[in-house]
DNA sequence: ACCTAGATACGATACGCACCGTATCTGTTA
DNA sequence: TAACAGATACGGTGCGTATCGTATCTAGGT
């Protein structure tokens, strides 16, 4: 139900143009270098159209890189709790190495400056990828593969805070072997005692 | 030597006056809204009193922040090599629970835009505590404390970005409670079996 | 000892540039 | 009729550079 206001509606096709253009004019020539009135110049559109709906570059670039990248990297479920841990780690570092870790990079760094951005991309992004994460954890517990006695919140932290420490740091690249090994590390610690021989292992199809 | 070189010389004088502004400027106000025009109005200087020293705000800062906190934070002992590690962990959480915390979010967070400040902060601020870290890990490995066979650059990682990560998502807060059990979870993997009891634990004159 | 010449620092001011976000105008589309 | 669309103009801010007159240093001649 569009509710159907008086008034000539906004052309949806403007819309996805806008977002498009936002989106391959930051990877084209960066997050800074890129102005409201460069997008409205390239996409063919006035400023006003863009301001009219969004208050600022940062919030279209977010909107460009949720129509992108908000389906993808979901939590792929492998056969068993601890695979789909791993082979989600590494799906997100490809990602991360591609395109969509130089705007995750960007967006996550301009949000330091910008609250309102802060706001938007912890919602859209990064609570809903800790809450499925937050669920096969719970469900390695369930288990009985995990610790139960352990804080979950810290756990996601362990895991994933390392991917984004390299993604801005520049200390190492982020190679499968990188992420197996922190996977390694933190797994030993965190699986129980008899559960031993949690080694790299290999996934089928995700060759190294 | 300072090579006396022809003409009027520098003041250092200015050079503090101007840091020291920066510095000042940037807790009062933010990162974002100090300009090299504020600075130069705050310290009584000129531009091009500043522009002659450092290409941009950036690098100001950067100075400005390794001069009060440059030889902060650096890597305190305690009697065991792990009880310096969770020391360290803690020190550098504090530091980034006040206002230091504040200047390295904000200037990590500059660096993903401008490629000099990156190299900069990675060689003033990331690198030189990576190493200190490293020295005390491979003297952990040496007493068979840690594992032998583990990346200890991986190993600085898993302990250290999950403070980068809290410090810029605001998933929670940056508390000891929370930085010992990022030790604990992490350590329980990488001690040797045979030595365990790794409990949280007091460190006297560091209450909780 | 005194003076000059050259080099650099300093504050002040002005400049062109880019982009911001807003307002205003004329037309267009439900 | 009411909101959307593009075009254009506007004042504002900060950028980084250039220029100007003055101040402060070294080097070298007298």
């Amino acid at each position: 139900m569009p509710a159907m206001r008086p008034g000539r509606p906004r052309s949806e096709q403007l819309h996805k143009a806008i977002l498009q253009t936002a989106f391959d004019l930051v990877l084209e020539v960066g997050f800074r270098e890129v102005s409201i009135e460069s997008i409205a110049a390239k996409a063919g559109v006035g400023k006003t159209t863009i301001y009219r709906r969004w208050p600022n570059k940062a919030a279209v670039i977010m909107d460009a890189f949720m129509m992108r990248v908000g389906a993808d990297t979901l939590f792929p479920r492998a056969d068993t709790v601890t695979d789909s841990i791993r082979l989600q780690m590494r799906t997100m570092a490809k990602a991360f190495r591609g395109r969509d870790g130089a705007l995750v990079k960007a967006l996550l760094s301009e949000a330091q400056f910008d609250a309102e951005l802060a706001t938007t991309f912890r919602e859209r992004w990064t609570l809903p990828r800790r809450k499925m994460a937050l669920a096969v954890f719970h469900e390695a517990v369930r288990q009985g593969v995990m610790r139960s006695n352990i804080d979950l919140e810290a756990t996601i932290d362990l895991l994933y805070a390392p991917m984004y420490y390299r993604l801005q740091m520049g200390t190492g690249p982020l190679s499968d072997a990188y992420i197996d090994g922190i996977f390694d590390h933190a797994m030993e610690g965190l699986l129980q005692r008899r559960e031993v021989g949690h080694g790299p292992k290999r996934i089928p199809g995700n060759g190294h």
